[in-house]
DNA sequence: CATTTTTTTGAATTTTTATTCTTGACTTGG
DNA sequence: CCAAGTCAAGAATAAAAATTCAAAAAAATG
């Protein structure tokens, strides 16, 4: 993996667990990591990712990932692996009802953890669909539907954080 | 209504049709129209709005009306005000049968109107997906789902235009 | 009304971000 | 191995956006 995309990946990992409201501010995170780039090579990342500044309601700015942007293929983790990172980064709840389980992720990384999901081999899964911060999964029947939600409500809010 | 809001809802309406990639540009825009005021004051309109400029993919920028990221309670239009707003000026019908409620805007603001339904702290709502200019609303019953279609029905189209 | 208080605004300025331009590293095809 | 071409990066700079501050407008209070 290339020195921009490790560094890219840090960003998005960055921004999406600490606030973060100018790019030197991300400069000196990145330090602290190890990454040592300057703001133009952030302005060109940032722009690159699709990452936007956007007001935090309390007077300030923060980073923010967008989901349109969020390539799959720009991950590293597979499978199982993934898709627990998934999990625990990105979801935020999950509920359903009779054969639908709902899925909810931050903004923009619905279409990301439902892909993982797609991945796996599950049998009581029909089908999924993702918009922006919500899956879909149409199960086959109420058990699975509770089964699996009660599979994904297990490992969302776990430790085991970056 | 106040000037300052005048202004905002402009920014919104002018932002939401066109590109535009500086604030001095909508300051332009904003003349045209007949409302004539400076960068400084539109650098505070927009961090109130919520509006943020994103990377447009063909290296340019563009203000966006971020559904995804209201999070602010600075904001002019919110809530049920939002979500009136968008139903009378972007949505152009309603369905559903059983659980499931089909919402139809015109194209792009699915995404817009879903965030603000999203927003409602609606319980009968199990979960929301938006496309391009539909949006599935999956409810918690079917006695639910008529409630909400009934709503919503009665919101759109009325008059109260801009 | 007159006066106080709050809000809105714009000019000037500072801060932050985008871009330009150059250099060096890495690839490719001969 | 050596060009020619591509790509990534930073320094310097230009451009854009945020903030500060003072003044004007609007709203509230007596």
């Amino acid at each position: 993996m290339s020195a921009k995309q490790e560094r890219q990946q840090k960003i998005l990992e960055l921004i999406s667990h600490q606030p973060i409201a100018r790019q030197e501010e991300l400069s000196t995170a990145l330090k602290d990591v190890g990454i040592s780039t300057t703001q133009s090579t952030l302005s060109k990342d940032i722009k690159e990712l699709g990452v936007v500044k956007v007001p935090d309601g309390e007077g300030g700015f923060r980073y923010q990932v967008p989901g349109a942007f969020i390539g799959t293929d720009r991950l590293v983790l597979q499978g199982e692996n993934l898709l627990r990172r998934e999990l625990q980064d990105f979801v935020v709840g999950v509920d359903g009802v009779d054969l639908m389980l709902v899925v909810k992720t931050i903004t923009g990384h619905a279409q990301g953890v439902c892909e993982s999901i797609d991945q796996m081999p599950w049998p009581e899964v029909v089908g999924t669909l993702a918009g922006e911060n919500t899956i879909f999964i149409l199960c086959r029947s109420p058990e699975a539907r509770m089964n699996l939600e009660r599979d994904i409500q297990g490992q969302i809010g776990n430790t085991g954080r970056t």
